[in-house]
RNA sequence: GGAGGGAUGACAGAGUGGCCGAAUGUACCGGUCUUGAAAACCGGCGUGGGCUUGCCCACCGUGGGUUCAAAUCCCACUCCCUCCGCCA
């Protein structure tokens, strides 16, 4: 949620901010309207119960003095006002939901530096690399064997089963096998054994409520997107971003305790409701995949270096892993809604021949925080947390980009080095059964 | 799922209708004392909101209700503990 104090102080600045991610400034306009009605109606009740209080006093008093009558009389007047002020409660209470629900609608303030722009075509590719490009080599050309789709390798090596996923629980429910489902233990393992130097391994629920929901701001703008568990009000979390952000709800953390870091694997539901038939082919676009995230709770100072921790360990990753791969900073306009600044990593699969997002680092300064109310004690008072997290990695696309770019001319994946200490031996073979 | 007990400030723990936003202890911060520290003593010490910055309002698990007045009484819900049942 964004400042509404910020709001009244600064109005232009933040309309000037949100315009550039699309929020008209009639929107806010109407928002410091309503604020002013809101307190407006929060001073009239509060000076009715102000009164109702002062009168109840009074008849105590009276009542001490065994003066009945008075007390009677005054508590036929309190009686009196205590209906006003119940009348003008209620109206303040609608303004203040209104409000809310309102404010609730608003994204975050771009940063200063993510770039301008209206959507993802305007977002701004920092850098590539590949193998070798350190040593001076050329983007690579991939070889014939590499431009494989990871669906037609699957099928020949027997690692997936998309039929078998749909007959479960429709398209897009990848069902992995042999080879394919014990890759995607080594590779959660891989990556949580490599940040054990610095985050706290994490092991959360895979449902949220719907207030948890709130707190990192997938409802009530995102509900479309979330799978829902309406008997129990509970939602499958789209990523352990979620939990994360939750599990210091409410709380008041000491400032030597920060930054909080932390790290999980769950899996990640998504309805992908807005992307019907879109990227669907295969491993592209799934409901459900596993996720390792990183995450940090922070102070504002502690934010930026957080923020460049959890990117440098996704791209670490990656080169470790050997794949291809650009960094992008998204542009105003294609930002999530509660950040501020997200730098998206892309893995370049030859064989589909596309970059592939697997990672979305991100920075949401105290917008989460606010919503979550966790914040820290420090020489400068109780202030909001910043929230920082980051995909370390996205598995189904890396499981795809792994086995496209490691596909050889015999047929085999032969995996990366680094997943020697989870996966054994590193060749994938087709299975014989 | 059934029965019972509980939820109060950083923590412990009083408070069962009326100056209770809340005793007391611990912790924490400042001071006195001390060569220094400890102890002792003195003082301070929750969060959020509104405005005429001094006042007002809200918050005792959550949401309703009763009352002139609710931490306190009533109802529902959530969570924790104990026991029973079921169970990977």
């Amino acid at each position: 949620m964004i400042d509404l104090a910020q709001l009244r102080r600064e109005p232009e600045f933040v309309k000037a901010a949100l315009a550039r991610r699309g929020v008209s400034s009639d929107t806010m306009d109407s928002i410091l309207a309503i604020d002013v009605e809101h307190r407006r109606l929060l001073q009239e009740a509060e000076a009715l119960r102000a009164e109702v209080k002062d009168l109840s006093r009074r008849v105590a008093e009276a009542r001490r003095a065994a003066a009945d009558d008075v007390a009677e009389s005054l508590a036929a007047r309190s009686r009196e006002v205590g209906e006003r002020e119940r009348v003008a409660r209620e109206a303040c209470d609608v303004a203040g939901a209104d409000l809310r629900a309102r404010l609730l609608m608003i994204p975050n303030l771009p940063s200063p530096e993510a770039p301008d722009g209206p959507d993802e075509t305007a977002n701004v590719e920092v850098r590539r690399w590949w193998v070798g490009m350190d040593e001076g080599a050329p983007f690579p050309t991939f070889a014939a064997h590499q431009r494989v789709a990871h669906w037609d390798i699957a099928r020949e090596l027997g690692i997936l089963d998309l039929d078998a996923g749909a007959r479960l629980a429709g398209s897009m429910f990848p069902l992995y096998r042999g080879d394919g489902a014990r890759l995607l233990r080594a590779l959660s393992s891989f990556a949580l054994d490599r940040h054990r130097d610095a985050y706290e391994e994490i092991r959360p629920p895979s449902v949220a409520s719907t207030e948890t929901m709130m707190s990192t701001g997938h409802l009530p703008k995102s509900a479309d997107d979330m799978y829902e568990v309406p008997r129990d009000d509970l939602w499958l979390i789209p990523t352990a971003e979620v939990p994360l952000t939750s599990m210091h709800r409410g709380e008041i953390l000491d400032e030597s305790t920060l930054p909080i870091r932390l790290t999980a694997v769950t899996a990640c539901f998504r309805r992908e409701a807005g992307a019907a038939g879109r990227d669907t082919r295969g491993l592209l676009r799934v409901h459900e995949f596993d996720k390792v995230e990183l995450f940090a709770y922070c102070t504002p100072d502690q934010a930026p270096a957080a923020h460049a921790d959890i990117l440098a360990r996704a791209e670490a990753m990656l080169r470790d892993l050997g794949l291809t791969y650009r960094v992008l900073d998204l542009c105003a306009g294609d930002l999530g809604t509660s950040s501020a600044r997200t730098i998206d990593l892309e893995v370049f699969s030859p064989g589909v021949d596309r970059w592939l997002e697997v990672s979305s680092v991100s920075w949401f300064r105290d917008f989460q925080a606010r919503r979550a109310n966790v914040r820290f004690r420090g020489p400068a008072g109780t202030q909001f947390v910043h929230t920082v997290n980051g995909s370390a990695l996205a598995w189904a696309r890396i499981w795809a980009a792994l086995v496209e770019t490691y596909h050889q001319a015999d047929a085999t994946v032969r995996l990366p080095e680094v997943l020697a200490p989870y996966f054994g031996d590193l060749t994938i073979r087709p299975r014989m059964t």
